[in-house]
RNA sequence: GACCCGUUCGUCUAUCGGUUAGGACUCCAGAUUUUCAUUCUGGCAAGAAGGGUUCGACUCCCUUACGGGUCGCCA
């Protein structure tokens, strides 16, 4: 029998990483056993449901390359997969329910009626768990369908899953205690239930539970921000999943090879963004020069920034200094053109410091009648050379030379900023901080 | 409140009765670097508490505490 797995999200709001992680799980179990990833849009309730929730949802598992088999613009054997477009089907279901007379009518709505005993539910992830029906107080009688005649999540969530012959539903912990009532339902339909895993819920950092509006929480301010997709598939995988090595760095594929549910943990994770940032370092830092560049180049371009023919040299000099891409135009930014903003500080630390005026005229003078300086030992020998004629050390001329090329403290190789801005440049860009001295 | 699930460094985690309790993020120190970043080396830091069971418990059992979840004509 194939594995068949399912994400159903609502859209009734952005699509959430702990949405996304629950996802990933359906569709790593899917990927890992050969099996079958559908995705089931759950619209029922009209008042909340959007069409940008709808499009994120959609938008957000495309990113992190989550495709599925059956559902929406994809089709499938069990369609349609837009719960609101299945109304014929579920009439057909209740009519069951009615037929077996499981269900009876309470203030215009239909309830089910529980079968008054102890459900025990194996659990992939929490193991066995009973919960005991014969309490009433505390398991009273469900609605499976409002008094417009409207179906609720459990009764078209089972059918559904009955439907399209899901064989594994992997979902957050806060689903836990309504898997006795689908247990109840699937009894009442005859069918065959399928496997439960119930995963922990992401929590905040300080322990609360996170909500769409904290830190982190919208998968799509991901992309915006410079993180990569498999990063950040990487990065949740490992909330709540552990590989059982010391390894935590994978590819996509790598994680669809090894991810399992017995190594699914039981307790709630804390969601950490600055690990996330480090995980999407790694995988920057794997990226070969052009593949690296390629990326960065959307970011720089959106920042209002020329990518000119210096670009693959620019981009290779700064690559390892950002964790997200977002940063990168900032640290190109001074090389790709000569339209940048000073920082005051760093200028004003140049300016309390009389020696470099004269060596940096020195070297705007020496500059031009030079050879281009072709790597950064020969710049350094310019710079030796600078120094030595004033009796300083080249330390001396450095810190200033590096805040007239880039305008700021800090920054990548000097060498390597000189040669790419060439001898000319770098004269006029040493005469232009001169001038403000 | 009732009913469930959980509890190892600040955080993510390894350990499936016998370990100096390991790794990673963060932080600190050192090396490299003109600077910052990167990289490398080293360091700080944990079994919630109390009872059992056992030759031996982080690991099994019970109690308490704490955390989370669920108790809708939301999903």
């Amino acid at each position: 029998m194939t594995v068949r797995t399912r994400f159903a999200p609502s859209p009734t709001g952005y699509l959430h990483v702990g949405g996304a992680r629950t996802a990933l799980f359906n569709w790593l179990f899917a990927r890992r056993m050969g099996g079958v990833f559908i995705l089931r849009v759950e619209d029922t309730d009209e008042a909340r449901n959007t069409d940008e929730a709808r499009q994120a949802i959609f938008d957000g598992l495309g990113w992190l390359g989550m495709d599925w088999d059956e559902g929406p613009g994809k089709g499938g054997p069990c369609g349609p997969y837009f719960q609101s477009e299945r109304k014929a089907i579920y009439d057909a279901w209740f009519e069951k329910l009615r037929a077996a007379d499981r269900v009876y009518q309470d203030g215009g709505a239909w309830r089910f009626r529980f079968d008054r005993k102890p459900v025990t539910m194996n659990d992939l992830v929490c193991g066995e768990v009973t919960i005991d029906y014969r309490d009433e107080s505390n398991t009273p009688d469900m609605v499976v369908r409002r008094s417009d005649g409207s179906y609720v999540f459990h009764f078209v969530n089972v059918v559904d899953d009955l439907e399209m012959g899901i064989t594994h539903v992997i979902r957050g912990e806060d689903h836990l205690m309504n898997t006795p009532k689908h247990l109840q339902l699937i009894e009442a339909f005859g069918g065959t239930a399928p496997q439960y895993a119930h995963i922990p819920l992401i929590l905040n950092q300080d322990g609360s539970k996170m909500s769409k509006r904290d830190e982190g929480a919208a998968v799509g301010d991901y992309p915006r921000q410079g993180f990569l997709p498999e990063a950040v598939v990487n990065f949740i995988a490992l909330l709540g999943w552990s590989s059982k090595t010391d390894e935590e760095i994978f590819t996509t594929a790598e994680l669809a090879d090894r991810f399992s549910l017995e190594a699914v943990n039981r307790a709630p994770a804390r969601f950490d963004i600055e690990k996330c940032r480090w995980v999407n370092q790694q995988h920057l830092a794997r990226l070969d020069a052009a593949g690296f560049a390629a990326k960065a180049e959307e970011f720089v371009r959106g920042a209002g920034l020329p990518v000119g023919g210096d670009w693959p040299a620019a981009v290779a000099l700064v690559r390892d200094r950002v964790r997200l891409l977002g940063e990168v135009p900032g640290e190109v930014g001074f090389l790709l053109t000569d339209r940048y903003a000073d920082d005051p500080e760093a200028v004003a630390k140049v300016a309390g410091n009389p020696a470099a005026t004269g060596l940096l005229e020195n070297l705007a003078s020496t500059l031009p009648g030079l050879p281009a300086i072709a790597d950064a030992e020969a710049a350094k020998a310019v710079l030796k050379q600078i120094a030595d004629a004033a009796g300083v050390k080249p330390g001396a001329l450095m810190f200033p030379l590096r805040v007239a090329l880039s305008g700021r403290a800090h920054g990548p190789d000097l060498g390597g900023m000189m040669v790419l801005l060439g001898n000319a440049r770098c004269a006029e860009r040493i005469n232009r901080l001169v001038a403000k001295l």
